[in-house]
DNA sequence: GTCAACCGGTCATCTGATGATTAAGAAAAG
DNA sequence: CTTTTCTTAATCATCAGATGACCGGTTGAC
């Protein structure tokens, strides 16, 4: 055929009117918009095709919908800078191991800047966390609650809100994903519990004593060991 | 109260129980759903909830409705994990210098993992870049253009497509911030084009000759001339 | 003055109807 | 028999009206 045609449903051009009023700041954080009877009146189309317009927006965070209420704009957090879909899919050999390296890019980093910003709370709340991982020795459970809080930890410490989320979301979608494989890795995580408290030991050393060529080195390292483990799985 | 009571939207309900359908390789890639029909007598609720709960699944990339066709879940692609806003809203220095830092950890280990698994093709795409961006001195538009395509040549070389994802948002929310403050930008880059020009030489030489350690560098120190860059628009 | 009932505004949902689009089968032309 | 065109059924897209649920504020009884 010779032209594009325009197939644009309704509900994306008033989604995308309402982005654009967002983004050109005619609609801050906190207004409350027009109400769904109003809007379709304005943009001259049906409740239905608001409200899916609204939908949409909604899944992307943006706005909020108070039945009784209103609809208002949602503040803007940048720890909702999230992935959409998380762990939904997502479950192949390849997968995990693209997955691994960029936690590894994110976590090397994020120890490097640690070593650089963490102040003594900071410290504090990855000991409790090494103290939790201690005592949890044998309960992969425990251990594995105690694991993700050592790296959180270290992920507040950089004081970056945006790094604690982007870390927060690939941790955890790594972990979903072991979850699913759980028989394989337990076993060969119960194995060297100890090996990884001892990784996470001396990288909190190394971000204490503030030395960032130390702490990246050794989360690197702390990860490599993470992947030997996960290669037995992708093996298997 | 006493208890939790159930504000459960039934559209939230129905996209859950769709989800959790997919999760669990009840639905797979490629499938095609009941009609909103069928859903809906399935679901025993109206027309109008289920395409909610289609909206909000289909915001979130996980399915796609055809006019006069159907509805089908939709593969799933790495690609696609990315931020739902963008950069929607997002433009405060505080935020800026929050994600320089992401891009910083990103694109340093992305320029190790580059160096390590480059191909030629990969070398001729850089080149290319560069090539691009010799020509393009004194024009901005172009200049900006062949930066961005420079370093998504490296992202591309690590083959890594959650990687490739990563990168391309946080570089484009930067360049989207940035555009918002195009006045103090292309003053101050235009000033130092040659000196960007140079950085991504040597960048690429390193990375040409699989020096992982020197490539990261140099990576390094090139974002930190865009960070001194940025600075001036900071403090403004 | 306090508190409960009421009221207006709004979202949530259902329902029936109509338009638009697609795929596929039926019919017609060659 | 093959190809093209037409028709039709299925399906999503959208609309409009109606009802219920919910929230915040107002009002009226005590």
């Amino acid at each position: 055929m010779y032209k594009q045609i325009k197939p644009k449903k309704i509900y994306e051009e008033v989604a995308e009117a309402i982005l654009h009023m967002i983004q050109t700041g005619q609609l801050k954080p906190g207004d409350k918009l027009d109400s769904v009877q109003q809007l379709a009146e304005n943009f001259q189309v049906g409740r239905a095709a608001i409200r899916e317009a609204l939908t949409a927006l909604r899944a992307m965070g943006l706005i909020e919908m108070k039945q009784g209420e209103g609809t208002y704009v949602r503040e803007f957090d940048p720890a909702m800078l999230s992935f959409p879909i998380s762990a939904a899919v997502l479950m192949n050999k390849e997968d995990v191991a693209h997955l691994l390296e960029v936690r590894k890019l994110l976590e090397v980093g994020a120890a490097g800047v640690a070593a650089r910003k963490r102040t003594d709370e900071d410290l504090r709340a990855m000991q409790s966390a090494l103290t939790q991982m201690r005592e949890a020795i044998g309960d992969e459970e425990l251990g594995e609650k105690a694991d993700f809080l050592f790296h959180m930890a270290i992920a507040a410490a950089t004081k970056n809100p945006l790094l604690v989320s982007l870390m927060n979301n690939v941790s955890g979608m790594m972990m979903e994903t072991m979850r699913e494989t759980r028989r394989i890795w337990l076993f060969a995580k119960q194995a060297t519990t100890e090996q990884l408290l001892e990784d996470h030991i001396a990288i909190f050393e190394a971000i204490r004593d503030q030395h960032i060529e130390l702490a990246q080195e050794r989360m690197k390292e702390h990860l490599g060991h993470v992947e030997k483990v996960l290669a037995s799985y992708i093996s298997s």
